[in-house]
DNA sequence: ATATATCGTTAGCTAAGCTAATGGAAGAGA
DNA sequence: TCTCTTCCATTAGCTTAGCTAACGATATAT
């Protein structure tokens, strides 16, 4: 009897992770029109999303060291992107937001990435829209848990 | 009325985006154990499953230049993880195979990253399990079109 | 036979990953 | 109040990864 299983957790364990490195290597073609990198582009998502933000919790939060976060966040900084402030509280820390600029380039930036996929996911049938809806709620759970 | 529907194509394409991130990001903690970075651990990847296979199409594979990708795979190389072969047809190529170590770390990398996933799979209800297979098929077809 | 195109490599640049060490600030304990 | 420990971000210094341009070897077209 053959293990392949339709709801085999290994299997679709399997897939889901393969399907979702191709679909973010698809989209990130997109982002050659933001004139930023892949580690900046990224921090400034966060800090768009969840900004304001220690410098600490950014690095935590994009899986990388302090010292790297530091430099990338420089290079935002030196662009317009981003701006440091003090914290009164904690003078040891600083609090990074998005300026204007900043919020205007990552919007941009996802809009492009957001728009292809957005485009292909119109002309599919509605019980795959509504399948798809189903498992965004699923995976959100999912990765809250990992 | 709000645009907020949940069969909305940009909503779902936002939140699949998002969803994806996050997922890979959890998942990459454990490529820790690999011994391998993500480039590396990406490219090796994609010869064991799709080997043998030249050094400019696997560049192409992973949205990268060709001089990128020559170091990436001499690294393999000197790490014994992958052979080079040169092709008797037109010898301006190399084609690249895994070496039996080089599959085993990749398929051990594999199974690290799966099986965290695939245990929280695996109490879901079965029709959440459903939904997560029935979604696979079509975020394969998402990708193959973009 | 010659010119053009292709494949992968090398050179040289910037950026990103890390650890260790550092300086400044905050907190805990005596 | 002083001292020690911990915390936060930065700097230094290393390796690796991203790029383009140029190159050499090879294949293809004329």
């Amino acid at each position: 009897m053959s293990t392949e299983r339709p709801t085999n957790p290994e299997d679709i364990a399997a897939s889901l992770h393969s399907a979702a490195i191709h679909l973010l290597r698809q989209l990130r073609q997109a982002d050659a029109g933001s004139g930023l990198n892949s580690p900046r582009l990224s921090a400034l998502s966060v800090i768009v999303f969840a900004g304001p933000i220690t410098l600490g919790h950014l690095a935590d939060a994009e899986r990388v060291r302090p010292p790297t976060m530091t430099r990338i966040v420089n290079a935002l900084e030196a662009k317009g992107l981003v701006k440091k402030c003090a914290s009164a509280i904690d003078r040891r820390t600083i609090h990074l937001s998005a300026t204007m600029k900043g919020k205007r380039v990552l919007l941009e930036a996802r809009r492009r990435r957001i728009q292809s996929l957005a485009s292909q996911i119109a002309i599919l049938p509605p019980q795959d829209k509504k399948t798809l809806h189903a498992t965004i709620a699923i995976l959100n759970g999912l990765v809250r848990v990992l």
